[in-house]
RNA sequence: GGGUCCGUAGCUCAGUCGGUUAGAGCGUACGCCUGAUAAGCGUGAGGUCGGUGGUUCGACUCCACCCGGGCCCA
């Protein structure tokens, strides 16, 4: 008869089947099928946070993607239709610049001297460059994820919605072109959003100078002013001070300088000069200056001192240089007073030629040649370093330059205080980033510039005429074909093909040409809630049925990025977050502590562990680890450690389960006895089961992903160790045919039961006992473990009363197990009684059922109740001579002497309690610290007692003739147990034995003998071993004896 | 400087509402158990619970300040 269940090959080997449980999942559609079976269900959307595909997966990517696909899973069994669309993020300045290091090329006027077109055609072929890769990575972790029809930004159908979302904004008059001052990289020759530059932050070193202002009337009088970036100065147009703050005059020789009286000492410490006079800030306003550079340029209203709030008196001297190029407050200052903005750098950060000296220098480099032309001119009061925080770009690590430069803007400002509200409503995972990191970040809000300039990238749909200046936003393909005068038959939405299409101008009929920014690539997957689904020009109901997301998962990088993007443009359109629960992501660490990185060395290809270990251990390990949301660092130690004990215990299982049940051959699905029925080990391991359903539930409904699967976990590691380990007479050779059958269910139930828990975190694990327990007796199955429902807990099935009897029993055991550890008599001796103490009633009550399992484990014959401690064990108090002696010079002998006789439990008890115990001796009454002595608790005599609390246990070591037989005979029953295992016999071979031997292993041979070979399968004593016979010496208890087993099989 | 998260054994992490003696795993030494296990169990060694102060009968837990780290923002 063919056997029941699969056996189980030895060895782990999870790469191995893996990789067929993925074959099976691939050839039969069950990820499809997962869809389809829910096709009539309650939608839960997932969506995909798009990545790049310009470079391999790392395993961030792992990690995201395993906490994605957990909680799809866990939605798709609890009965939910679950569709999940891949996404690319194609277009942006990463990929712009990956590709101008690939051909060689440094800034926009090499890309352009290159050409735009070659160069846009090399971006689109290297962003789906690694998709194969990551196509690979994402089916062999098990991440369920269409990626056949994923939504990619750089189509012309995405494109066109992302211009629909502009032109709405630009209709409810939110797109704006703007003078903003913006971080600015001059080597990307772009400004960058404020997301991109928080991205950017190091710590830096420039700087620190103390510039003199001559007055225009006074030669000798100048104003002191503080700056870390000397190369604005020679674009300075006034000075600023605060009204109302007292402002120093100070002598120095023939010098005079005014700054800010409480910044005086500071600044001029270890000068020699003065203080003269005090005056306000306010009277110092309107005086004029000479300009700090003699090429510096005529302007009105230029080199004043001018009054200004923002001007702080924390650091510096109190008089702020302003240049309006270069500075948001400065510019919006400017603005007031029709200061000029004057603006002597280039789109490359170098001076242009105005700059006389050092035209052509990048600015960085110009600062310390522009300190030593003031100091060489007397206008430097000191030069020092300065370290602070200062952006840099967060691809190329170029430091940032604040510039005024046009740019497109979004008043997200608008409506801040509604996405403020929109985000209240979302389910943040951890929470405290709603109000915290995020919710910060929103009532920060400033608008969203999100022009670029640069190539590759959704072209702004706007038209601007060449004549009378008129723009115009189109916000699809048709609008822009029916105002077109060239519309090109084969359309790319790409630059530098759009650039081609001429608009005539609506209002003076000039020539309209495209403006050539290109939109932030945020923006573009902002808005994937509505352009992977083109709509509205196709899909509308699918778009709308779709929205809000009910689950997104990123890193926490996003809170600036894309969790801020979909937020801003979903609020915008619908007026609803555009996600309801938010799991955010930490970073992967390396084994050094380090935010992983190529460049730091310490970055791990997932590839090697996931060949190694497999993709259920890595899954695992990540979801068991840490909540995701804490850094975490990656090992290869943790993976192989949630291997061994997680997968290796489950898959043990099985192969017992599966050994036995062939061995028996049992189904463990026909004649089950009701659980009610079942001994109250199967009851406790059912009760676990359904307990640990719920909990898991529970956690999960909660995204405490983590929670979920330690309670996993320890349900595991409970029937594995616990149940399996105590039950596994049951499962062979037993007369009790209930009993045994009761058995064969239970752990088949459970075994079941948890692969379908553990199903959404390791999936191929829980697919393989699946096929192999479930679907091999029950053809009427769900052909996979995924089209299956997530187990609903049971209330009928759970005891709680039992659980908690079974934990009080196994701390017996621990008690038991310690105390013959104590007792140095190994246990497989038996022994006659436990005497346990200190429990109550009702614990006693609960337990009775279960002290049979503490006892077969312990190898205990009887327990008896009751008792007190004192009648099996003695305290006793040890003097330490240590602290005594120097403390009590002489006397110590008395008090060593009063500490051993002393009632050493009541002197325990005072010293626990007070921090000190008195202790009458001969020489007086004496005061004893905790350390002056130890208490050590003594088994009495035949005993071997250890305490927990309140509670004891006491093994009775007494051994008769009869006990030291039954001890011979089960180690007489080890041995031949490993000889078998070592000849290769299978579980269910009978064999013949012989033995050899004196003392009481022989007795025991003789006289336990029937015993012996019913547990051995020993059919037969032979004389003389026989051919073919594994024959080993043993030593026993200092006995020599010979063993042998041959295979007899009728 | 501001916001936020964090700080518990050599390492990775638990620790519920404030409540008896702060726990696991890895590693480590010794021992035990094994007819599924690459497992399991016991006993050691290893802790000023970052620090100080406060509230309280009682603080790892709550509060304040400080120190250190990460992230974010200026």
């Amino acid at each position: 008869m063919a056997p029941l269940f699969k056996e189980i090959a030895p060895g782990l080997n999870r790469p191995q089947r893996e990789e067929a449980v993925i074959q099976f999942w691939r050839e039969s559609g069950i990820f499809q099928k997962s869809i389809e079976n829910r096709r009539a269900e309650k939608p839960f959307v997932f969506l995909e946070g798009p990545p790049t595909a310009n470079g391999k997966p790392g395993v961030h990517h792992i990690l995201a993607r395993a906490m994605k696909d957990v909680v799809c899973r866990y939605k798709t069994m609890t009965g939910r239709l679950v569709e999940r669309k891949g996404g690319w993020d194609t277009h942006g300045l990463p990929v712009e610049i990956e590709v101008e290091k690939a051909l060689g090329l440094d800034g926009k006027k090499e890309i352009e001297q290159y050409g735009i077109q070659q160069f846009v055609e090399k971006c689109r072929e290297s962003v789906l460059a690694y998709e194969q890769d990551w196509k690979k990575t994402t089916e062999r972790i098990g991440f369920w994820i269409d990626m056949e029809n994923p939504y990619i930004t750089y189509r012309n159908d995405y494109i066109e919605s992302v211009w629909w979302v502009l032109k709405q904004m630009d209709d409810k008059g939110l797109l704006y072109e703007g003078h903003k001052v913006a971080p600015y990289c001059p080597r990307c020759g772009t400004t960058l959003s404020s997301h991109e530059v928080a991205q950017g932050y190091a710590e830096t070193e420039d700087p620190s100078v103390y510039v003199k202002f001559r007055d225009e009337e006074d030669p000798n009088r100048s104003y002191l002013v503080w700056t870390t970036t000397p190369w604005t100065l020679p674009s300075n147009a006034a000075l600023a001070v605060k009204p109302d703050a007292d402002y120093a005059l100070v002598q120095c020789g023939a010098e005079t300088w005014t700054l800010a009286a409480d910044l005086a000492p500071k600044v001029l410490d270890g000068i020699d000069a003065q203080i003269v006079k005090t005056e306000k800030g306010s009277d110092l306003i309107g005086r004029r200056y000479e300009p700090l550079f003699p090429f510096a340029g005529d302007f009105e209203n230029a080199y004043q001192v001018i009054g200004a709030e923002f001007v702080t008196m924390q650091d510096g001297t109190g008089i702020v240089h302003i240049a309006p190029a270069f500075g948001q407050d400065d510019y919006e200052i400017g603005q007031t007073h029709g200061l000029p903005t004057i603006q002597l750098v280039d789109a490359e950060g170098r001076f242009t030629k105005e700059a006389e000296p050092w035209a052509g220098v990048f600015v960085k480099d110009a600062d310390p040649e522009i300190a030593a032309d003031l100091e060489k001119r007397g206008q430097l009061l000191k030069s020092e370093r300065y370290t602070h925080e200062y952006p840099f770009c967060w691809r190329c690590d170029s430091p940032l330059l604040y510039y005024a430069r046009a740019s497109w803007f979004i008043k997200t400002t608008a409506y801040k205080d509604r996405m403020m509200e929109l985000n209240d409503q979302v389910n943040w995972r951890p929470d405290h980033i709603r109000r915290g990191r995020f919710g910060d970040w929103l009532s920060n809000n400033v608008d969203w510039a999100i022009s670029r300039e640069r190539y590759w990238g959704t072209p702004m749909p706007i038209w601007r005429c060449g004549e009378c200046g008129e723009t115009e936003c189109f916000g699809s393909v048709a609008e822009l074909k029916k105002r077109a005068t060239n519309f090109p038959e084969k359309l790319d939405l790409h630059r530098p093909y759009i650039d081609e299409i001429s608009v005539e101008c609506g209002k003076c009929g000039g020539e309209m040409r495209r403006i050539p920014e290109v939109a932030d690539a945020w923006f573009d997957s902002g808005c994937a809630h509505t352009a992977q689904w083109h709509a509205p020009f196709e899909n509308e109901q699918k778009q709308r049925a779709n929205y809000p997301a009910d689950y997104i998962s990123e890193a926490i990088d996003q809170t600036r990025g894309w969790f801020y993007s979909l937020l801003a443009t979903g609020a915008f359109l619908y007026d609803e977050p555009a996600y309801r629960n938010c799991l955010c992501l930490e970073l992967v660490l390396g084994e050094d502590g380090q935010k992983m990185s190529k460049s730091r060395g310490n970055a791990v290809d997932p590839w090697t562990v996931l060949n190694k270990h497999g993709a259920d251990a890595v899954r695992w390990n990540f979801y068991t680890a840490a909540p995701p949301w804490q850094p975490r660092i990656y090992s290869e130690a943790g993976v192989a450690e949630s291997l061994n004990k997680y997968l290796g215990t489950l898959q043990n299982m099985c192969a017992f389960f599966a050994m036995y049940a062939n061995a028996e051959n049992i189904d463990p699905t026909k004649n089950s006895p009701p659980v009610k029925e079942r001994p109250a080990m199967d009851r406790w391991a059912v009760s676990r089961f359904h307990s640990t359903a719920r909990e898991v539930f529970k956690e999960m409904e909660e995204y405490q992903i983590t929670r979920a699967a330690r309670a996993l976990d320890r349900f595991v590691d409970d029937l594995s160790n616990w149940y399996v380990r105590r039950s596994r007479s049951r499962f062979w050779g037993s007369t009790d045919e209930a009993d045994t059958l009761s058995a064969f269910a239970t752990l088949h139930e459970t075994l079941t039961g948890a692969a379908l828990l553990t199903a959404p975190f390791t999936p191929f694990a829980a697919e393989e006992i699946h096929q192999n327990l479930v679907r091999s007796v029950n053809p009427d199955a769900p052909e996979s473990v995924h089209l299956c429902s997530f187990p609903a807990a049971d209330e009928r099935l759970m005891d709680a009363d039992l659980e908690r009897a079974m934990e009080t029993a196994r701390r017996v055991t621990l008690m038991g197990r310690a105390a013959r550890n104590d007792s140095k008599i190994r246990t497989r001796q038996p022994l006659s009684r436990i005497i346990l103490g200190g429990f109550s009633e009702a614990e006693r009550e609960a337990m009775n059922e279960l002290t049979p399992i503490a006892l077969e484990e312990l190898n205990v014959k009887a327990v008896e109740w009751g008792g007190n401690l004192s009648d099996f064990a003695a305290y006793e108090a040890k003097p330490n001579f240590k602290t005594l002696g120097p403390k009590h010079g002489r006397a110590v002998q008395q008090i060593a002497r009063a500490v051993q006789t002393a009632d050493a439990a009541q002197l325990k008890r005072e010293a626990d309690k007070r921090g000190q115990a008195r202790i009458q001796t001969e020489a007086g009454e004496f005061v004893l610290e905790p350390d002056d002595f130890t208490v050590s608790m003594r088994s009495r005599e035949g005993y071997a007692v250890v305490s927990n609390g309140t509670v004891f246990a006491a093994l009775d070591l007494t051994m008769t003739p009869e006990l030291i037989q039954e001890g011979r005979a089960r180690e007489l029953v080890n041995r031949i147990q490993a000889m078998r295992k070592e000849a290769g016999f299978h579980v269910t071979d009978r064999i013949a034995l012989t033995f050899e031997g004196v003392g009481d292993s022989k007795r025991a041979f003789e006289n336990l003998r029937d015993d012996i070979m019913r547990e051995t399968l020993a059919v037969q004593i032979d004389d003389q071993p026989k051919e073919g016979a594994y024959a080993k010496e043993a030593e026993i208890d200092g006995d020599k004896a010979a063993l042998s087993v041959r295979r007899v099989n009728a």
